[in-house]
RNA sequence: GGGUGGUUAGCUCAGCUGGUAGAGCGCUUCGUUUACACCGAAGAUGUCGGGGGUUCGAGUCCCUCACCACCCACCA
């Protein structure tokens, strides 16, 4: 069959990786050689709803470089593939179709149905993903194809939550985090990006309790006066004026002895109807710091990060101030009654733990309901009106409202791109402190090793510091939290009417109402499943006074439905008195799990745990984690934490991070920006491996890569070159499928079939080394230049004389060694380009195994090596480059044969020119050879090693022209000459330089003077012309 | 404010444990020699960011400065 000049990729590709997958390449363990060592990698789940982009496209190519070098070396290989749920991303995306479908939305639908529709949304665009995967060529095992919320998974995911429940890694509290107002869901400190913003900053008089006066004092650094006043207020500076409402305090620093005179009495917060405007104390905290606005901060620790610890240090009330849309609350009691109850706090007749802080709604009606935005501009425009801005004098000296315009770090969701917002809320958290220490000890022993080193500082970096993870998120689409609720009646304050100590059960019933319920306390439990939390809630019951005793557990939705059902079902007995029909309800955390901490739970999860299933034991730990070094903290820490606290184990030998794929300008691809380079566009234009071998070549360790399609054109190229000299072989017979498929390098006699041979098994040598040490890119350039450079350059034309010649042997020994360094070049090529590789593989020989199962040579450079042989070839080869080089300088039309000369060669010189003698004449385009006495006049020189040659050209060469290419050579020459013998005539430099480095010195300096007398001979030969 | 990486040919970047600079693309000239014009041959281009130090010798190690990028961080 004749071979086409191009490789049809987009016909190839297709057609051979449905090959492989019916032939079931890619199964845990296919090629594996008997006793293997298992070699696994899981994939880092792609979003089920995503599609593959240029960083999916990098992570997996690496992958499946790995992945195929190890099976085709014979390894026990699991190529672990799967997708994640995405909790927020998918949830969005679903919705996002909703609305263009106008189906009703997530609320109207009801919890139930919409996470149905989240399936259905699921099953749909699953296969897109794993489609491109597939057209990239990855290799998975799709067999085992995993999916976070899987069956098995979902228990992995259970199992961890109750035992971390179980040993208080895992609690509940009612903590500030950060909430997104856009998803209404709080999310992990990860989620949040700073992003520097133009803000205002504000500055605003709190007067003084009952009108008091001091004098404020202010002094440079020398101690003088630079102003002096009396004050009746303190000036405060903040950026969010909405949260002025919920402050409980203003805190200066305990040196600043501007307040000194103030602290401890009492300032009025300048915000709502004037008659019930609320005083806070003047405090003292670290936090202030003294030379940064006016010194004093308001403390608002419901609302701000740094104002919740004062207010923890310092007992300092909280007050929340928004809804989850982070709108101004209208919710809870009225302002009238929410300030009462502040005032009480404030004037210690309440204590502030005693504050109901989701009930006290310290928000005034005339901002009730507002979005934060606005109610931040009306209570700005509310203050300035009333004169309680602080002034400043503007350029023309007319005092203005004091409004600094500065840059400030805002924080936003790195999804939602809303502002977040620190919101008092009830969350689950892992205590990660708990669960740090072998994450950090496995790193720091080498148990696990993470590539590029300089990325452990960022991973030690973080562990060490790191701070509870918020785990709860307000959303349906997710692991639901396996944690039940139920009343706990016991704890409940039932008014004991007869005082005797004792809870009559008539009290206790009377006492239940749904409206008490609601306000009491909580006691929950965690259990796998619905059946073992009712298991628990039975003792729970049991030790209830009867008859609650008797009631039977009933599941119901939420916490409002319990009470209900609670104070109906005792109604009930009021009438008929059977306590058999009474029932204890309990409900369901609402909230579902981040998806980190199912992703967190990926490899064991993937392999079966916990199950003890044959595959965990085989291929957990998993060899390497391919990742991008973006998730460091959110997957990967998490994982080597996880998966510790779990199995004890390490989840990865290696971790490799590599860096992100930018567009060809260094931006950041992103949709919006319009830079986006779609990977499966290009691999339509140019083909999977010319991608994939771009990404290869680009991978250098720890930088980000910048892609462009001249790049990958170039390696398309690469390809069609490969592709033409595998037909050149095909046209020439030398293939496996001519001369038999060889295993093992042929024997060979002729120079240039040993000198190639030697080449081929450096670059074997080099492809291993530079895979063994994760150094991608230098595997790709080592075998593209092998391929291009040796191959094709050198060896093909070499070749071609002796395959058209007349020597029979000589012909069929090249035919043998072509065949045999061609498919070494498939083979080596394979991991990377898998497709060409395949398809050249099928083409040139009819074989027992595909490509991708085809054995990875063993044989080393040393066994191949051929010193003779090298040294001779690399003598033709500079001999051609000189000639050439000489002739297209001279301007010697390109394909005129012309004689050449040579004065008294050496025994070897001559020899390599006797033995190579055909290629030589071809490729230099040379028609004869001669010994003579000396160069004629106006002879081009040729200096070689063992003597000199020339070209007698004296009618075609341009004496001018020689001239100043000698003397351009010439001078090159004697440069490099003056280093070479000032180090050698630096005594230090013997004395301490390796003996090797000397030598070295020496010979290249003998060479480069034995050149440049050969040039200054050729000159003076010009000279006499002249 | 901390941390990390970068600054090498016109462009994009290699250069691992110090021995005196490379690749691809682009550019110039020549070439349809029966594998390949997605090609071949030849060629031009570098104070390796500035300064200092260690060393016989530094793009490579140390210090310092400048600029760029990214990550982390609570300055109201």
């Amino acid at each position: 069959m004749a071979m086409e000049k191009t490789f049809d990729a987009k016909e190839a590709e297709t057609r051979i990786y449905a090959m492989w997958e019916a032939a079931k390449c890619f199964a845990a363990g296919a090629n594996a050689k008997p006793g293997a060592d298992a070699f696994s990698i899981v994939i880092p789940p792609p979003n089920v709803t995503g599609s593959l982009h240029m960083g999916h496209a990098f992570n997996n190519t690496l992958q499946d470089i790995l992945i195929r070098w190890h099976r085709m070396r014979g390894d026990d290989v699991l190529w672990q593939p799967g997708t994640d749920h995405a909790g927020i991303a998918t949830q969005m995306v679903t919705e996002r179709e909703m609305m263009l479908n106008q189906e009703p939305n997530r609320l109207d639908m009801g919890r139930e149905r919409f996470v149905e529709r989240v399936w259905e949304q699921k099953h749909k665009s699953r296969g897109t993903i794993i489609g491109q995967l597939k057209s990239l060529g990855a290799s998975c095992d799709w067999d085992r194809e995993a999916f976070t919320m899987d069956g098995g998974f979902h228990d992995a995911v259970l199992k961890t939550f109750v035992d971390f429940y179980n040993s208080g890694i895992i609690y509940r509290g009612k903590r500030l985090v950060n909430w997104d107002p856009h998803f209404q869901t709080a999310i992990s400190d990860l989620e949040v990006e700073s992003v520097e913003v133009q803000g205002h900053m504000w500055h605003f008089k709190y007067p003084l309790a009952g009108g008091e006066t001091y004098t404020y004092v202010e002094r440079d650094a020398e101690g003088h006066v630079v102003r002096e006043e009396e004050q009746d207020y303190i000036s405060i500076a903040t950026t969010r004026p909405e949260t002025m409402l919920g402050d409980g305090a203003v805190a200066v620093h305990p040196d600043d002895v501007r307040y000194a005179p103030i602290v401890g009495k009492l300032c009025e917060i300048p915000v709502g109807p004037k008659e019930t405007r609320r005083l806070i104390p003047i405090i003292t905290d670290e936090y202030p710091d003294p030379d940064f606005g006016s010194g004093a901060v308001k403390i608002t620790g419901a609302h701000d990060f740094n104002d919740y610890a004062v207010a923890q240090r310092n007992g300092i009330p909280l007050y929340i101030l928004m809804d989850g849309a982070g709108s101004m609350r209208d919710d809870g009691l009225s302002y009238a009654d929410s300030a009462d109850i502040a005032r009480a706090v404030a004037n210690g007749e309440m204590k502030s733990e005693e504050v109901d802080v989701d009930a006290v709604n310290l928000v005034p009606d005339a901002y009730r309901g507002l979005d934060r935005f606005e109610a931040r501009k009306r209570i700005v425009a509310d203050i300035t009106e009333e004169g309680l801005s602080v002034m400043m004098p503007d350029e023309e000296g007319n005092p203005q409202p004091y409004v600094e315009q500065k840059p400030i770090m805002q924080p936003f969701g790195d999804r939602s791109k809303v502002v977040i917002e620190p919101m008092l809320t009830d969350q689950w958290f892992v205590d990660t402190a708990q669960i740090v220490g072998p994450a950090i000890d496995a790193v720091r022993q080498g148990d696990t090793r993470i590539l590029p080193e300089q990325d452990q500082k960022v991973y030690f970096h973080w562990l060490e510091n790191i701070e509870p993870w918020t785990i709860s998120r307000q959303l349906w689409w997710g692991h639901r939290i396996p944690v039940w609720y139920g009343f706990d009646l016991r704890l409940t304050e039932f008014t004991d009417d007869e005082g005797d100590g004792t809870l009559d059960p008539t009290e206790m019933l009377r006492f239940l109402t749904a409206e008490n319920l609601v306000r009491g306390t909580d006691r929950h439990h965690a259990a796998m499943d619905a059946d073992a939390v009712k298991e628990k809630f039975a003792d729970v019951i049991a030790a209830l006074p009867t008859p609650l005793n008797h009631a039977r557990v009933v599941e119901v939705e939420d916490r409002h439905a319990a009470a209900h059902r609670l104070a109906g079902s005792l109604a009930q007995y009021e009438i008929d008195q059977d306590p058999t029909q009474l029932v204890y309800p309990i409900w369901r955390d609402q909230d579902v799990l981040d998806t980190w901490f199912s992703s967190g739970l990926w490899p064991l999860g993937t392999l079966g745990w916990p199950e003890e299933t044959d595959a965990l034991k085989r291929y957990f730990p998993t060899s390497v984690l391919i990742t991008g070094f973006d998730i460091i903290f959110y997957w990967v820490a998490r994982m080597m934490m996880m998966q510790y606290a779990m199995v004890g184990e390490r989840p990865f030998d290696t971790v490799y991070l590599h860096s992100l794929v930018r567009d060809e300008k260094g931006k950041k691809m992103s949709k919006s920006v319009g830079n986006v380079l779609d990977p499966l566009d290009l691999i339509d234009e140019y083909g999977a491996d010319a991608v994939r071998f771009t990404l290869t070549a680009m991978a250098a360790m720890g930088r980000d890569l910048r892609l462009s399609k001249d790049r990958i054109a170039g390696y398309r190229n690469f390809g069609t070159k490969l592709w033409n000299a595998a037909r050149f072989a095909e046209l020439n017979s030398a293939t496996a499928r001519e001369v038999g498929v060889s295993h093992v390098a042929p024997k060979a006699t002729a120079p240039v079939n040993r000198w190639i041979l030697a080449e081929t098994g450096r670059v074997r040598e080099e492809v291993d080394g530079a895979l063994t040490a994760y150094r991608f890119n230098e595997a790709a350039n080592a075998i593209y230049a092998f391929t291009w450079h040796m191959v094709c350059d050198w060896y093909v034309e070499f070749a071609k004389p002796l395959l058209q010649g007349d020597d029979a042997a000589l012909k069929a020994e090249t035919q043998a060694v072509m065949a045999w360094v061609i498919d070494q070049c498939l083979v080596l090529l394979h991991p990377i380009m898998p497709f060409i590789t395949e398809e050249l593989w099928g083409v040139l020989g009819t074989r027992e195994k595909m490509l991708i199962h085809a054995d990875w040579p063993t044989y080393r450079a040393d066994d191949l090596a051929d010193a003779e042989a090298q040294a001779e070839m690399s003598w033709v080869i500079s001999l051609i480059e000189e000639v050439r080089s000489a002739r297209a300088q001279m301007h010697v039309a390109a394909g005129l044969y012309v004689p050449m000369v040579h004065t008294g060669l050496d025994a070897a010189a001559q020899q390599a020119w006797k033995r190579n003698e055909t290629l030589i004449k071809r490729l230099a385009r040379i028609e004869s050879l001669e010994q003579v006495a000396a160069l004629p006049k106006g002879a081009v020189t040729i200096p070689v090693r063992g003597g000199t040659m020339g070209l007698p050209i004296a009618n075609i060469i341009d004496v001018a022209a020689e001239k100043a290419r000698l003397e351009k050579s010439l001078a090159k020459l004697k440069k490099e000459i003056s280093g070479l013998s000032r180090r050698l005539e630096n005594p230090k430099f013997a004395e301490s330089a390796p003996e090797d480095v000397v030598e070295e010195t020496r010979e290249n300096l003998a060479a480069r003077e034995g050149e440049a007398s050969k040039l200054g001979a050729a000159l003076a030969r010009l000279a006499e012309v002249g």
